[in-house]
DNA sequence: GTGATTATTTAACATTTGTAAAAGGATTGG
DNA sequence: CCAATCCTTTTACAAATGTTAAATAATCAC
């Protein structure tokens, strides 16, 4: 989406661009996400917790964002942890200049529209992946989605990504190799 | 959210109101949704087609949206189908006349970005749920949400809104019968 | 390199959910 | 009111997935 020479200038003047190597984490639960991070390079994964075990909510890859989006927008306190898995390149805007921004050039406010729409038509695809695809093929729709993701993501996260146990994973990792 | 006089004026305009006699069907999939609902008294259900059979995406009650949002905002023919459950009261607006209505006056869009992010919230919630909740805990979740919704919508509409078969629902509810 | 730690796979068994078919119940149109 | 239709429950069995524990495999820190 183009747009003005001011607005860009003003984007460039808010964003916050930085090197987060592995392992970071770059969200707690129970603060107030401030930021979202827009993934130049890396993976990250956000996560929370369910019965003390560790779900992964999200996997986020170069070109996308990731944020405790929960937050982000209501403004209380995430649920959300988010964690970079591969030495990354972020750039990063906060709520208030998010704000500012969206205030003094109403264009941006459209580009935001549109970005969240995105967001929410890909967790749209998710939410129907889960309602009605055997753990087996949602395996398979996620190698077709990310094909290095093998190589990236550790397996437990994947699964835990996918909605079922390690265990069932590698059943179907089993099967595969067959 | 407060608008200005002149907003308010401008959505009067284009919001166009009216009754709707049940079973109504407000939207049929391969056809472009060039509309958004706003339910002020009634149910509906989003559902679309897997394998021949009808699966229920979404339930819309008093003072929600409901749209196919995939073509709504992509322009795409969707694959959704959108039935009226009981006689309701529904305000739509046009996504020509939403175009319009953001380029014309700057603070509607903010109102359209906090509406995505509304909804885009409880779809997150939603997922969430199926990730790693029970049939059983969906169910509980959902009649306190919805206290009335057992009156409202018949048991197959809501098994398949839970992700499950009706007699997998109904074996939940024998269950909390004892 | 080596031992310790972490990640992945395998096995045996339990539980949940699905499928198909039949039997009741409720609702609707004439 | 009755027959037809649709909705819900029940049953018996099959398939998918979870749980726990142990066995390998890979990785990391020293």
């Amino acid at each position: 989406m183009p747009l003005s020479t001011e607005s860009l200038q003003a984007i460039n003047q808010i964003a916050w661009r930085r090197h987060i190597p592995k392992r970071t984490i770059l969200q707690r639960a129970s603060e107030v996400c401030p930021y979202f991070h827009f993934i130049e390079k890396g993976v990250g994964r956000v996560y929370y917790y369910h019965n003390e075990q560790e779900i992964t909510a999200w996997l986020g890859f170069e070109g996308q964002i990731i944020s405790a989006i929960d937050s982000f927008f209501t403004g209380k306190p995430t649920d959300y942890w988010i964690e970079i898995l591969e030495d990354a390149q972020i750039c990063s805007i906060s709520n208030a200049d998010i704000d500012w921004l969206f205030t003094h050039f109403p264009e941006t406010e459209r580009l935001g529209r549109l970005m969240i729409t995105e967001n929410y038509l890909r967790l749209d695809e998710r939410m129907k992946l889960f309602a009605f695809h055997t753990a087996e093929q949602r395996y398979e729709i996620l190698l077709r989605q990310f094909p290095d993701i093998l190589q990236r993501v550790s397996l437990r996260y994947i699964a835990s990504y996918l909605g079922i146990t390690q265990v069932t994973l590698s059943r179907i990792r089993a099967e595969f190799r067959q």
